[in-house]
DNA sequence: ACCTTTACATACAAACTGTCTGTATGTTAA
DNA sequence: TTAACATACAGACAGTTTGTATGTAAAGGT
């Protein structure tokens, strides 16, 4: 089979990476060899390094892959036409949705905060889901809060959220943290 | 100069508790190494692994003296007396002190959930600060909430702080998160 | 057809972890 | 006080692991 260039580095990377990301996920990224990533893609270390500057570089590209879809669950969801709350609350949810994917958790908030450091995951999921949560809180709000004070009460939601995320997937009832939230941000309409 | 056993054994292992804080604080737990420990604290290999199982028991002999300085911090605060609001507020403000020390941010929040597993860090850190805190919020909202609820509501505002206490050791302006943490508590009130 | 570039495979060197063995010092008891 | 034992190390060693360097085959341009 004659494949072009471009179709085996999708492949290999693609390969390269669903592999790691089952390893990650099982293991942890500390524990998991190089050896046993390429054994479970079928290729070698040399296409590894081929293809990634270092394991953290193909760490990384594991955690894009899952910062892209949990961005892309939250965008699927309509909020046009809903109240700043309802669309808070629905926005919430649909996170909660985007989070139940098996290992994400582990992968987006424990792992890599200790591999990639806070600053490289705040700019790939943060970014993404916690701007989506400011605008919503914004709207909310109104014109009540300050520029500091919203975002202070952004990250904070935001890592109340994290935190629901892995309660839920380590078997807690979702719908006692989405009440949970819904008082939190009923609270925050008369502050 | 001869020193009991004791004493031999209190010094070695302060000695390589103290360096590996140190690296650990300012390289990460791995990109840490053993003999970097060991030079910092002016010992041998041989004596790390004679007092601790592996490297990990070292982090986690790290990891208890944080967490047990950051409770003797939270219960030397005096309670008593005050309104239950006022002691969510100062218990919030206790935890940002404690949290303030160099480097605990980093070690309590970003390296342990990965390295210990996020069980550990349960046990060590939030079965403390979290008691405190819920014990405080059941306080404030009176017979209103149920288990569940008032559990969920913990988690996710202890969530919520260690994120502010992230964000105050990065230079963020501590009274607005304490002002952000009062908004949502105060909220709660009428839910 | 030729030459360059890309995509690997394999061999290699350095570093690191945990273990094992040996030694010196402290401890206990006859 | 000395013989027997336990504890606290020091240093050597083996197995992994990571990243690099070198070699090769296939693709792509001219």
């Amino acid at each position: 089979m004659a494949r072009s260039n471009k179709e085996r580095t999708e492949a290999t990377r693609l390969a390269l990476i669903e592999a790691a990301r089952r390893l990650f996920v099982e293991k942890g990224y500390a524990e998991t060899a190089t050896p046993d990533i390429v054994a479970e893609a079928g290729v070698t270390r040399g296409a590894l390094y081929h293809h990634f500057e270092d394991k953290k570089a193909l760490f990384r590209a594991v955690l894009e892959r899952e910062g892209e879809a949990v961005a892309a669950h939250i965008e699927g969801v309509a909020l046009e036409g809903t109240s700043p709350r309802a669309a808070l609350l629905l926005g919430a949810s649909a996170y909660f949705d985007a989070m139940a994917a098996p290992g994400r958790t582990r992968l987006l908030l424990l792992e890599a905060p200790a591999v990639l450091g806070l600053e490289s995951v705040v700019a790939i999921d943060r970014e993404n889901a916690e701007g989506t949560l400011r605008v919503g809180l914004a709207d909310f709000l109104g014109a009540g809060a300050n520029a500091a004070a919203l975002k202070a009460l952004t990250e904070m939601l935001s890592a109340a959220f994290d935190r629901a995320a892995i309660a839920i997937e380590t078997g807690a009832d979702r719908k006692t943290y989405e009440g949970a939230i819904a008082d939190l941000i009923d609270g925050l309409v008369r502050a």
